[in-house]
DNA sequence: TGCTTCTGTGAATAAAACTTCACAGAAGCG
DNA sequence: CGCTTCTGTGAAGTTTTATTCACAGAAGCA
């Protein structure tokens, strides 16, 4: 079940906003301040927290802040009835996943959450996933390149991957592509053209993500 | 010398950002459309880029997407004459480092330029960042299981985490210890005892979210 | 058909990662 | 002090990973 919690001093909007993300199939907490946010927190595990850019006591900013000092990574989605380029740009920056203004249709608000736990979610289908070898497989930065590029041209054949990466010599690409198809990360179709495995596309997803927390945590 | 490059479709503007830029020290190269842009792109590195969101041919968050195809961490700033909190968050989404408003006051420009090539600075001082570092350190499981345990107990002496892993042979230890502090996931204090630094603690994260999903996936 | 490019394999070699060994100063303790 | 444990270094050796080389069938094309 994932755990979304909902801060939001407006107790009708975030009642409805409960009901609807509990009919959606969440699991939901509600907070009216950022004190008892952190009092969830703190015993709690979340999935993402919904927050209110402007509320009394802390502000949605500061909570954000207080959060990123337990949990650096947790999805955020800032909502907000004053929609203010300054205050978007700030809580973009600050690690924001999303930032919604009111008044949302609730369609928009599901879409937004639905965005955003895809980008932080790990797979679920990771079943054939042993840690070793998805990370030695990554560990080498030609193999990333390979998956980059298929992935970007949606399919390659072998002499295409070789020329993107300028490899003249192909054995050495060989090598790789049967590193990376017997980790299930890359097969081939019947006109032998490589394509990512499901496995290959998520295991490219966490990437990115690893990417963006990693350059994010420089920042804080 | 600090590259940077401005694009906009707007000669008159472009023009006088340059000058002022150019003022400032830094040496300026102007593109008038999102075409002439990855032709510079192509032919000099450059520290950043201020970007026009508004363009006739690649529109600015396009010309972003191009960018990052080629040069994932480059700094950009969004410049834009309309204030849209879609188009704020839109860009910051994209990994835009900052998002400015026409009109602006110069010195706010150029506080912004300042900023965001501090933060670039800093993000390039973290070696340890690069991704093959982080990924082979992290695909050999010894390495994966000593910071885990220095995570666990806050902190161990040299000989605590060899009994711990039930490793008879200490040098084999300081082999794998040695790596992790030259990538700076561990260090050590003046007692000698080994510490998770900052990086480290992010990027065990990361780690957990992964195991978490992994263990989230085999039950379900 | 003959020629070229594409795709691939297996063995040999080189390079990197890892482990083991031999040794040694520092710290603690009787 | 003498003895032991803790912490560490550097070199030698082993294993794993990566690259290069030699060769060959399949596909495309003049």
């Amino acid at each position: 079940m994932i755990e979304i919690m909902m801060v939001d001093d407006d107790q009708d909007l975030r009642e409805s906003v409960a009901e609807v993300l509990s009919e959606a199939g969440f699991a939901v907490t509600e907070a009216g301040r950022g004190e008892e946010a952190l009092e969830h927190l703190a015993h709690k595990n979340f999935d993402l927290i919904l927050l209110d850019l402007i509320m009394p006591g802390l502000s949605g900013l500061e909570l954000m802040g207080r959060i990123r000092e337990k949990s650096p990574r947790m999805p955020v989605i800032m909502i907000t009835a004053f929609a203010s380029v300054d205050n978007a740009v700030a809580a973009m920056r600050q690690g924001a996943s999303d930032y919604i203004t009111k008044p949302f249709r609730i369609d928009a608000l599901l879409a937004s959450v639905g965005r955003v736990l895809e980008e932080a979610r790990f797979d679920s289908c990771m079943t054939s996933l042993d840690l070793d070898t998805v990370l030695s497989c990554l560990s080498n930065p030609l193999r990333r390149q390979i998956l980059a590029h298929v992935e970007q041209e949606g399919g390659l054949r072998f002499m295409d991957i070789c020329r993107k990466l300028e490899l003249t010599d192909h054995t050495k690409m060989n090598f790789h592509l049967k590193i990376l198809k017997e980790a299930d990360f890359l097969d081939q179709d019947d006109n032998k053209i490589y394509l990512l495995t499901s496995l290959g596309t998520q295991v490219l997803g966490c990437m990115r993500v690893l990417m963006k927390k990693l350059a994010y945590s420089t920042i804080s």
